[in-house]
DNA sequence: TAAAAATAGTTAGCTAAACAACTATTTTTT
DNA sequence: AAAAAATAGTTGTTTAGCTAACTATTTTTA
């Protein structure tokens, strides 16, 4: 049966953090989806990043990293300039209204981090890492 | 940093399988992608399935598997009829091209199984099982 | 039995993933 | 210096996931 595949239990264990995620976030009346805060946190980290850059952290594509970071400049999270040295690179940095945002944000994240993983004793999340770790480079071979 | 964060790695593992799998369908020039293989299986399985079934062990939602469902009877794999008794309901069954197709992926699903998961343990195999219905089961409270 | 509630399925709108094709620069090669 | 290759980003297309709103039946209940 199909819940017994591991790949399928992978599948749905990441839908399920993403809607619960999504809906916590929702209930604080946060207006951004997981995906665009992880974007936005890297911003915030990294000091005139470029999407490239980005996508290499979040291992996503130049498009997808495109569509998520016009997003964020939109709702005015990010300030995007091109690069004075190279003007194929955009230069990307936080804005005011995205600080505000990211201190919002830390301790909820923090709350649905340990909601699903509290429990985990540290050999069992050492297990896991280990585990997907050995699927992912298996599939990469 | 991002890639020790757990959710992280099962999002992107699912990613990498779903990447995969759908790389080795392309190169046996099949034209059906991963999650339509999952419905038309079900389907191939249970004789004259209604949608809300095919979502409940999916664990999908309604407008997903009617979107699915749609369309692998354009690709006529199955045949889509209302039922008799009850016509809210749709029956579905698979068709002959259904069936060839299903005999040519076993092998071929079967392959990408082991590609990723030849290599772990019983031991692995029982603990990501449990420690990712452990994660699920918490964020389901 | 008539009204209300439940059920099955579809449609619309949004985000994200993946791919291909494209523009516009910058760098490398010859 | 001119041509070719590489790099950064965007746009278009398709599929899937999610929510909300909708139609059309069937079942419940008052």
């Amino acid at each position: 049966m199909i819940h017994n595949n591991i790949y399928f239990q992978i599948e749905l264990t990441a839908r399920k953090i993403r809607q619960y995620g999504q809906n916590v976030l929702k209930q604080h009346g946060i207006d951004i989806t997981i995906e665009q805060w992880l974007v936005l946190n890297i911003i915030n980290e990294n000091e005139a990043i470029n999407q490239i850059s980005i996508g290499e952290k979040l291992v996503k594509d130049k498009p997808t990293i495109s569509r998520m970071v016009n997003q964020l400049n939109k709702k005015e999270f990010i300030i995007k300039t091109t690069s004075a040295t190279d003007s194929r690179n955009v230069e990307l940095s936080i804005s005011k209204k995205g600080e505000d945002l990211i201190k919002k944000l830390y301790p909820i994240i923090e709350e649905i981090r340990l909601t699903g993983l509290s429990e985990l004793s540290k050999k069992e999340t050492e297990s896991i890492e280990s585990i997907l770790k050995k699927i992912r480079n298996k599939l990469s071979d």
